[in-house]
DNA sequence: GGCGGAACTC
DNA sequence: GAGTTCCGCC
């Protein structure tokens, strides 16, 4: 353990493994980071530092050399590593701390929130000894005692190919500098200094998985072993890593929710079940809506991914709630990367690998693509089946795919080419990179699967085979294409509360298939100056980062047929089904959130009422899009506000909390809350 | 030192 | 997609 100093809390040995890393099968700078962070070894070059999350690089160049040896670049240098370190600005897992030489502050929230969303860190011994970044002293939040369902996890997490799941190495301490800088094969590289000073850990570390997954027992060194859970919170997070004894291993049953029998992963459990029975979807939402400051984050697991969107949209009291989950929980996934699903770390998977082709180990930059293969494949006999399919089936009709996806980050805008001569041959010599720094953990897998989210593009036959639900994150600039959904983040304020440390990305949530076509398309939080504009002419970027931050979360549009019938309430207003887009009835809105005065149609359908609602949001939302977005324009690239003087570090970003959304959440709710009532009276 | 655009690689 | 490499700018 560790803990040097600093804080207590432990952050997730998963997060640092390399192969959690969600955006590519390649080690992440930031997961690099994270990893020598943790490591008492690096202390003196890099080590957490100030506020929660934040870290200090003592030595840049040592940084960089490692990173460059990690990743068999070595002419990296610390010019370089930064650049990287800027894009994750953008990207919003880091931010730099001003005023501080070389201190940066991890946006935990996107690392850990975002891509381990489901895993119920609290309940199982999720606290992990290694290093610790300076504890928030944080929000907490807790979820609903009511409990997603399994399905929904199953959801999520099924797609992923059981390789994904597998692969639960962590580092093992030394593993990471020796794998990392070992071998880069040219002999360029630069060899290992790293530390040290153990030899040869690696096949150790093949050692250690399995027996870690073995029985849930006993978390050995390091690895992080909770449950997977639907939902997740941030206290168990990063809780105290106070007796780790405790933690280990055992179950998570204290919290009462949890649905998976299973501590150890609902993968082995087999999800299938789920899908179908709503009950697991319906969970009381109540708390979970709630939005309340204190609350942070509220979140309630929701079918979100899988239930909602789909296409059908049943009106019944679950529904609804399922329809306020998925709202909530789309807050907590926006930004997920698709394949973040896949990589749980509770889900690992028996086989060790072989140690040496078997590794993913991304350390090793001489081994070259071809092995990879044979880890996939080798395991794929015991392991369970990447399932996925089968749970979709099994999605009710209500669920289906859903139409979302989540967009994360902004396109690398227009790139204007400079047509004269650009450096191009560029590095010819020493580059030592083309070689086997390709070690990828598996293959495809990722891309193919996708996603966590079915997007129910009809049209685009966007889902995978599984009927998957696709989540997309992407730069804005493609937004346009169709079905993407944006979620939009309920909660941000409480969220991002100081600092983005929590905050959940911004989003939208929306449903391209009847709206898109009116607005969004854009909306994506381009990083601080991106000052580029979108072809149509719409504005690329929406909301420095930070002001992105809060938004409105939008409803999900209504399911294609959604639409039909609907029109014609019972309260006489009639209309054709057209989908509209027009903001209609304002009126409805009126009467949802308001007062709902008694309508003489005293029992509109339920259904009914609700697809207003639902129109209903998702007009206000536009409207919110609509001014925000001009306010926007207003502030163009000077928007840099947050950067922009701020001396200390830390408080950047934040913006003003749109109340609007506020209200429209709030209304919902009521809106909701009344809807039910009503629905009892008929 | 830090930022971010642009081109380029893998 | 995630950097890497270069570079001009502040």
């Amino acid at each position: 353990m560790k803990t040097p100093g600093d804080s207590g809390f432990a952050f997730p040995d998963w997060a640092y493994k390399p192969e959690s890393s969600p955006g590519s099968r390649q080690i992440q700078l930031w997961h690099f980071i994270l990893e020598l962070l943790r490591k008492e070894e690096y202390h003196d070059v890099i080590a957490w530092q100030g506020d929660y999350g934040e870290f200090v690089i003592k030595d840049p160049d040592e940084v960089a050399r490692l990173w460059g040896a990690r990743k068999c670049k070595p002419q990296m240098n610390y010019d370089k590593l930064s650049r990287a370190l800027r894009y994750y600005y953008n990207k919003r897992i880091l931010h730099k701390t001003k005023g501080k030489r070389f201190t940066y502050k991890f946006n935990f929230n996107k690392l850990v929130l975002v891509n381990y969303p489901f895993i119920d860190m609290g309940s199982t011994g999720a606290a992990v000894p290694q290093s610790a970044p300076p504890v928030p002293t944080g929000p907490h939040f807790r979820f609903p005692p009511s409990a997603p369902s399994d399905m929904q996890v199953s959801e999520v997490l099924r797609s992923p190919s059981s390789e994904e799941l597998r692969s639960p190495g962590m580092f093992s301490g030394r593993r990471i500098a020796r794998g990392s800088v070992s071998d880069c094969s040219d002999g360029t590289s630069v060899n290992s200094e790293i530390e040290d000073g153990n030899g040869g850990a690696s096949e150790e570390r093949v050692t250690e998985r399995v027996a870690e997954r073995g029985g849930g027992g006993g978390g050995s060194g390091g690895g992080f072993r909770g449950a997977v859970h639907p939902r997740l919170s941030h206290e168990a997070m990063f809780r105290m890593y106070g007796g780790p004894g405790g933690h280990r291993g055992h179950r998570m049953s204290e919290v009462g929710h949890r649905v998976h029998p299973e501590p150890l992963s609902p993968f082995t459990v087999s999800p299938l079940p789920g899908p179908g029975g709503p009950g697991l979807l319906a969970p009381p939402l109540s708390p979970a809506l709630s939005m309340t400051p204190g609350s942070h984050l509220a979140y309630t697991p929701s079918p979100t991914l899988s239930p909602m969107p789909g296409s059908i949209f049943s009106f019944n009291p679950e529904d609804m709630q399922r329809y306020l989950q998925a709202h909530t929980q789309s807050v907590y996934n926006y930004h997920l990367s698709p394949r973040a699903f896949f990589h749980y770390p509770n889900i690992i998977v028996p086989h060790p690998q072989r140690p040496d082709k078997g590794m993913p180990g991304p350390q090793a930059c001489d081994r070259g693509p071809a092995e990879r293969p044979s880890v996939l494949n080798s395991h794929h006999s015991s392991l369970p089946p990447p399932h996925a399919h089968p749970i979709h089936h099994h999605l009710g009709e209500e669920q289906h795919h859903s139409p979302f996806k989540f967009k994360l980050q902004p396109p690398p805008l227009g790139r204007k080419q400079r047509d004269g001569q650009g450096r191009q041959t560029s590095l010819s010599s020493t580059s030592t990179s083309g070689l086997g720094s390709s070690l990828s953990f598996g293959s495809d897998l990722s891309s193919a699967s996708g996603s966590g989210l079915v997007s129910n593009s009809s049209s685009t036959g966007s889902l995978n085979s599984a009927g998957l639900p696709k989540i997309k994150v992407e730069p804005i600039s493609d937004i346009e294409s169709e079905e993407e959904v944006e979620v939009t983040d309920i909660s941000d304020e409480e969220a991002d509360e100081r600092e983005e440390e929590f905050a959940v990305f911004p989003s939208h949530y929306r449903n391209h298939h009847h709206h898109h076509h009116h607005h969004h398309h854009q909306h994506q939080h381009y990083p601080r100056s991106q000052k580029h504009q979108q072809p149509n002419g719409t504005d690329a970027r929406l909301h420095p980062d930070e002001d992105l931050e809060e938004e409105v979360f939008k409803a999900p549009a209504p399911p294609p047929f959604f639409v039909l019938p609907s029109s014609s309430s019972g309260d006489g207003r009639r209309g054709n089904p057209v989908v509209k887009s027009e903001p209609v009835e304002p009126a409805d809105l009126q009467l949802a959130s308001g007062g709902l005065p008694q309508m003489h149609s005293q029992c509109i359908p339920l259904k009914l009422r609700f697809k207003r609602r639902w129109d209903q949001d998702q007009h206000m939302e536009e409207a919110e899009d609509k001014k925000v977005r001009g306010e926007e324009r207003g502030r163009e690239r000077n928007g840099m506000v947050e950067e922009s003087g701020s001396g200390s570090g830390s408080g950047e970003g934040e913006s003003p909390p749109p109340l609007a959304h506020h209200r429209v959440s709030a209304e919902l709710h009521r809106a909701t809350a009344q809807l039910s009532l009503e629905n009892k009276d008929c």
